[in-house]
RNA sequence: GGCCUCAUGGUCAAGCGGUUAAGACGUCGCCCUCUCACGGCGAAAACUGGGGUUCGAUUCCCCAUGGGGCUACCA
């Protein structure tokens, strides 16, 4: 049994959209869950569209999603090299070969002449002319320097089909296929050149790609056949979508893989959100670490239709990721965050830390759940109003001082002594606990919703501030 | 326009000729509770339409409709 071997060939064109990293990840996991190797292969034949520090957030962005691959341009190998840029002279002399073969041919054709085989509906159809030239012809425009490209020789007549992994038997008519251009004037070769000779040099055997590479793939196995080359098996994924229409892109300002981070969603969530997307394991578990991922992935399991990419749904996972993480992991990723509290080093971090970490999915929403302790209002007394706690600002007019009183005799003022003593405070007043507590919550907070109950919150602010607020809320009632 | 391809709740998605058509997110309700959150329980919510094939179609075939892709010296 040969060994797997699948790559990823993104191209250096600027972020890392959702849709490559997914693509990344399959054949990452379809690479290690055969025991094969992952190679990464940089597609930068078209300078016009390579974008500076692109490579690195593709190194970046796969170590830090931790696919980590067995060969590329930055880790070595024995098929390199793995830029194709790099490897020019590579697809030369393979388009000489099929060139001998049969398999393509030189064009001279200027691009005046392209552009008048343009036809109605934008289709062009080359006509073929060059491949008529004698060889003496072809020898003599060579010898003079006429600029040329190289253009596959896609027969006139019959069909081409092969067996995707997710869609099954795909067939193309030859007839409505173009011989496009391998070898572009500039000597550097075009995708549909370069994919075909790298992947049979570096020993692909699957090719895990997106689904608009479907129907050109009759092309490329006609390539494999002419040299002779065995063809990998075909793995097409379909797109991932922002809603029916549209694909998920950085062109449209969709979040990228480091906008996500950015945001603060934990990122083994994303990772295994967007595994989720187009793919399904056989048991219900939703929530998989990577190499629960390695072990659970099947091709079985890959759906052929467009997924929409749910946000809300991966809040929730990055959420359940977040209370699952130690405090030790969560510390280290939400501090950043943290830091942007107005309330960062003012309060004890680990209280800080811990009052949030079961209240947020993403980290991003760290600073809002803390204002609260920087910035006190005037309580409205509306607050107070609570139906089932049968509380409202009449009872906090009593409540308020009382409670003053009694957490100002406290000599620990954490969590527990606090709540013991301001519901033994209810028990002596005949009040219920949640009439003393609603208002006590709220006068230290002035707001309604706290991340935390009123003796967490009391803890938090710690005694003097507690007590402050407390008369502050109580003189504000008598007025 | 031509060709390729897809089609189960709002979203992801199981199903692969006979099911009360899973599960998850979201939504709503209830419980727990010092608010929120967490947690627990429950509800509403789907097979695009039309023809076939079959004793029987969500499932197989055809057509229609709708979506996506390709049709570049981009990948």
């Amino acid at each position: 049994m040969k060994e797997v071997r699948t790559r990823f060939a993104p191209s250096p064109t600027g972020y890392m959209h959702i849709g490559n990293l997914r693509t990344a990840l399959y054949a990452y996991l379809f690479a290690k869950k055969e025991g094969g190797k992952f190679i990464l292969r940089l597609e930068d034949t078209d300078g016009k569209r390579y974008v500076d520090g692109a490579v690195q957030i593709i190194y970046d962005t796969l170590k830090d999603a931790g696919l980590c691959y067995d060969e590329g341009p930055d880790v070595g190998g024995a098929y390199g090299p793995y830029v194709q840029s790099e490897r020019a002279a590579i697809y030369q002399e393979y388009a000489k070969k099929l060139i001998e073969l049969g398999g393509a041919y030189y064009c001279f054709c200027d691009r005046e002449r392209i552009e008048a085989l343009k036809g109605e509906n934008g289709a062009t159809r080359y006509d073929k002319h060059c491949l008529h030239l004698s060889k003496e012809e072809v020898a003599e425009k060579l010898a003079a320097g006429v600029p040329y490209v190289v253009r596959q020789n896609i027969p006139a007549e019959g069909s081409g089909s092969y067996e995707d992994a997710v869609y099954g038997t795909v067939t193309v008519d030859f007839k409505d296929m173009e011989d496009g251009i391998l070898l572009k004037s500039d000597g550097m070769p075009t995708y549909n050149f370069a994919n075909v000779i790298d992947d049979h040099l570096m020993g692909i055997t699957h090719v895990i790609r997106g689904s608009e590479y479907l129907s050109s793939t009759p092309k490329y196995n006609l390539m494999y056949d002419a040299f002779g080359w065995e063809r990998p098996a075909y793995i097409h994924l379909p797109p991932i979508m922002k809603n029916a229409h549209e694909k998920l892109s950085k062109r449209n300002g969709d979040a990228s893989y480091q906008d996500l981070v950015d945001k603060g969603y934990w990122k083994e969530a994303i990772v295994n959100y967007i595994a989720l997307l187009g793919w399904s394991p056989k048991s219900n578990t939703e929530k998989m670490t990577l190499s629960e991922l390695e072990q659970a992935f099947s091709l079985s399991g890959l759906n052929k239709s467009p997924a929409i990419f749910d946000e809300p749904k991966l809040r929730w996972l990055s959420g359940e990721y977040i209370k699952a993480a130690s405090a030790e992991e969560f510390r280290a990723r939400a501090l950043p965050f943290l830091q942007k509290s107005k309330a960062y080093g003012k309060y004890d971090e680990d209280k800080l830390l811990s009052v949030v970490k079961t209240r947020v999915d993403i980290l991003e929403e760290i600073p809002a759940k803390l204002d609260f302790l920087e910035e006190y209002a005037a309580v409205d007394p509306a607050l107070y109003f609570n139906k089932k706690m049968k509380s409202d600002a009449a009872v906090a007019a009593e409540v308020l001082p009382a409670a003053a009183e009694a957490l100002s005799a406290l000599e620990n003022f954490d969590n527990a002594s606090v709540y013991a003593a301001l519901v033994s405070l209810a028990q002596q007043t005949g009040r219920k606990n949640g009439q003393v507590l609603w208002c006590v919550r709220i006068a230290l907070t002035a707001q309604e919703n706290t991340p935390g109950g009123a003796s967490e919150m009391a803890e938090l602010l710690g005694k003097e501030r507690s007590l402050a607020r407390l008369a502050a809320a109580a003189q504000a009632l008598q007025a």
